[in-house]
DNA sequence: ATTATCTATAGATCTATAGATAATGC
DNA sequence: ATTATCTATAGATCTATAGATAATGC
């Protein structure tokens, strides 16, 4: 069992193990995980001045520590990078998967849900990370992970289009054009949320926004049944928030405002 | 009257004013402006390899100079930027004023041929350079005039979307949102050439590509009259691009395929 | 004389590794 | 002993400026 000493209380906060910093992050952030205050501070770093005008330094003063301890975390930028990015598309995966085998609702309203639940991530989020899936760097081994996400969330995508009423019309060909259209609209966020202010924060209203993107998404699947998908589409998102609140999750950056 | 002795011929190429260049670039562009030798090499390499990660002394070995020599023709790696990104806006935004003025047509088929003459000029572009507007770079006072550009055209958007049939049916503040989604659609193309090919080379045929988006773009707005408009549309686009072929001009590069 | 290049360089970075050190854990 | 930091540094850049130079133009 735990002394008294060790245990830690809010005027003398949890004494760690190693040598101590010489300059701690001061703030709220200050206890959280090291690797969590890297990658905050990375988010921040990235998104406001660009990836590789980002130092290594930099990245490490803003967590408060010094730059080559940075490394006893992450095995290099690139890795740092990864991570986020992953992080970004993991939760809008994740829906997609659960929508894709919810076959008892309407497929309309599940991908009126699912641009709904992606847009709102993108939109939402503290930082615009999407910005970054224009790196140029992104195309190296490193990444073949997070590029194998995204893809498979655009197949979703497809898929899900696939089994609406209106895609029974489609000439061939047409719907894998349709499902770019759509991943298209709802990836424009990203270039929405630059546009919209110079600090590149979140949409003021990240759900009504996505709401309005989902209703778009229907619009050029070429669906008629838009009010109805959209009352269904609303209750399985409620579900899904709903059931991501029982375990701590990344998944509702947009939906938390 | 220039002297035989001056006059070039095509054994001996034209002899030009100054110190000679001690590696020339070789290849059909060799007797291209300078200032467009340049461009020609920004262009490619930012795009492959990213702005920050492209030195000034590769983007002028590409193009057949030593490092120094690139700053008789830019004052600074951000001038040659910012003169790549203003003339893939301007041809879109020269298209937007002639169509807002060409009353005489549908709303809905200048709002389509918008849409197509845009799309296709991001789809069909040598290098993927809408992927450079996501640049944090841009926000630094030099990239003004870019931004203002990219600012008219989307207003030029959401004053046609303002004239159409459907428009009148808006609820209060949608007239903005709906005209954001399209513009979103459009530039979608630019992630849309991310996925495509790892070489982020133009998109595989894009004039029906960029039909489909303009189409698309009717869909947001919520017109009932598609098949009206784009057959109308169509005829404005070759109407601009006839014009066009007169003056030589960057405006039709994805219709030159 | 003018033009368009060249060479050389100042001064300031940057990433990642090696090895030392100051805590806690047992 | 283990953990998480620190200091120091190798080795390789990078942008922009100063001033020299090799052409053509007149």
């Amino acid at each position: 069992m735990p002394t008294a000493a060790t245990e830690p209380t809010a005027d003398r906060p949890k004494r760690r193990v190693g040598r101590p910093r010489i300059a701690p992050e001061p703030g709220p952030s200050a206890d959280a995980a090291p690797r969590d205050q890297l990658l905050a501070a990375a988010a921040e770093l990235f998104t406001v001045q660009g990836y590789t005008a980002t130092s290594t330094r930099a990245i490490a003063a803003r967590a408060g520590m010094r730059q080559a301890s940075m490394y006893y975390h992450f095995a290099s930028k690139e890795a740092l990078l990864s991570s986020l990015l992953e992080a970004t598309v993991a939760p809008s995966l994740e829906f997609a998967e659960w929508a894709l085998a919810e076959r008892g609702a309407a497929a309309e309203a599940r991908l009126w849900a699912l641009a709904r639940i992606d847009a709102a991530q993108l939109a939402g989020a503290r930082h615009n990370l999407g910005a970054l899936y224009l790196l140029p760097e992104l195309r190296q081994e490193a990444f073949a992970p997070f590029r194998g996400m995204r893809e498979r969330l655009r197949e979703s995508y497809r898929d899900l289009l696939g089994e609406t009423a209106a895609s029974l019309d489609y000439a061939p060909g047409e719907l894998a054009q349709r499902a770019h259209l759509v991943f298209g609209l709802v990836e424009g966020v990203i270039l929405a949320r630059l546009d919209n202010r110079l600090d590149n924060g979140p949409l003021a209203d990240p759900v009504s926004y996505s709401a309005g993107i989902a209703d778009g998404a229907l619009r050029l699947a070429g669906s008629d049944r838009l009010d109805a998908a959209r009352e269904q589409g609303r209750r399985l998102c409620a579900e899904w928030i709903g059931r991501s609140e029982h375990l701590p999750s990344a998944a509702r950056a947009g939906d938390r405002a």
